[in-house]
DNA sequence: AAATTCACTTAAGATACCTTAAGAACGAAT
DNA sequence: ATTCGTTCTTAAGGTATCTTAAGTGAATTT
């Protein structure tokens, strides 16, 4: 089960004997969220890193009228975190909330370094898990600036579909940065 | 001069003996590009990580009407490069181009990989860096998802006057995702 | 079962920002 | 000094997207 699904996650990057992985598990807790329930709340300490082993999450906050904006969804088998708030342990701007039932694993900054210097391998598993953040979150990035919203809705729609279909409408609208009336509108349209 | 820039840089986040620095020094390579010069352009690989030690640098890609996007700007002591080309050591879709005349020191992906096996310490350097941009590339894009084109021009000159006075405005609007005719305007409304 | 809330849709008027086109200001090249 | 290219500005009309408001059906609560 989530054991299993970590272990090949990891394989996937850095060769880790038995050990080291026993070790690293064992220091890792295990924690369920129902729907809506908070991973992080903002102004909090971001005090963990996540492996969602099943669900889904998004981080959001409100603009100046109060409207949501959603900046990141979270999926099975992802590492996940307020990046800013976990590394420079300092108050978060965001929230982080499971959008579905979600069970992960987590675990904390203090037992996260001791692991590094513990297992080196595992500091170069989060130096690619970095990495791989940082491309993703600059394709997108890169992607939504270029984009007009049509494009990126049939983007989402097309090259993403386990989100459209697990994700509600005006969460998808949030993400896409345009109004929920708007999506509708575009949806109607375009077939 | 450079050397000491690039030590400087360094000591702020590991702790590296001589030895190891001297080590590490000697894998860089010192580039001097003029300006207008490509550092990468886009369809080659991305070879090399990049330290400017002194100039400016900008990525960009033209959108479909042929009109530049300028996605990224470098700086003076920052590591800069296209970080999904480096990685993976595929085709580039992006351009890097010097704005200013620019020194760079540069090492490449295979002897960076080398030099993580010979010296710990640099492995967790560039995992810190890689965190550093990750944190910096999120803030961005959700305070340019969040806030409008206006808001953006006066953050980006009040809080990072280092560029308005070096770049060039067309530049400026292309990064703010807006037409220069449009940050005229703005120009002029608010004084 | 009725009442209430939630997610989505529709439509009309408003606004942020774009497109095009032309001119002004400045520095670089002849 | 004159010409030329580059950057910035101004203005008119156009378009994408928002705001507000009201309606519908599905899901949840009472």
């Amino acid at each position: 089960m989530f054991k299993k699904k970590l272990k090949e996650y990891i394989d996937r990057y850095v060769l880790l004997d038995e050990s080291d992985f026993e070790h690293f598990y064992d220091s890792l807790s295990i924690q369920k969220f129902k729907k809506k329930e908070y991973l992080l709340e903002k102004g909090k300490i971001c005090r963990n890193y996540f492996f969602i082993a099943e669900g889904l999450v998004r981080t959001y906050d409100y603009n100046e009228k109060g409207i949501e904006k959603i900046v990141q969804f979270g999926i099975d088998n992802w590492w996940f975190t307020n990046t800013d708030s976990f590394i420079n342990q300092t108050k978060s701007r965001l929230n982080i909330q499971a959008i579905e039932e979600t069970t992960v694993l987590k675990i904390s900054k203090e037992t996260l370094d001791l692991i590094y210097k513990e297992i080196p391998k595992i500091e170069t598993l989060f130096r690619i898990i970095t990495e791989k953040t940082l491309i993703a979150q600059q394709r997108s990035s890169y992607f939504y600036m270029k984009e007009d919203s049509k494009t990126r809705y049939y983007h989402l729609v097309n090259k993403i579909p386990e989100f459209a279909q697990r994700v509600p409408q005006y969460m998808i609208a949030s993400y896409l940065d345009i109004t929920p009336e708007y999506l509708s509108e575009l949806r109607k349209t375009s077939e």
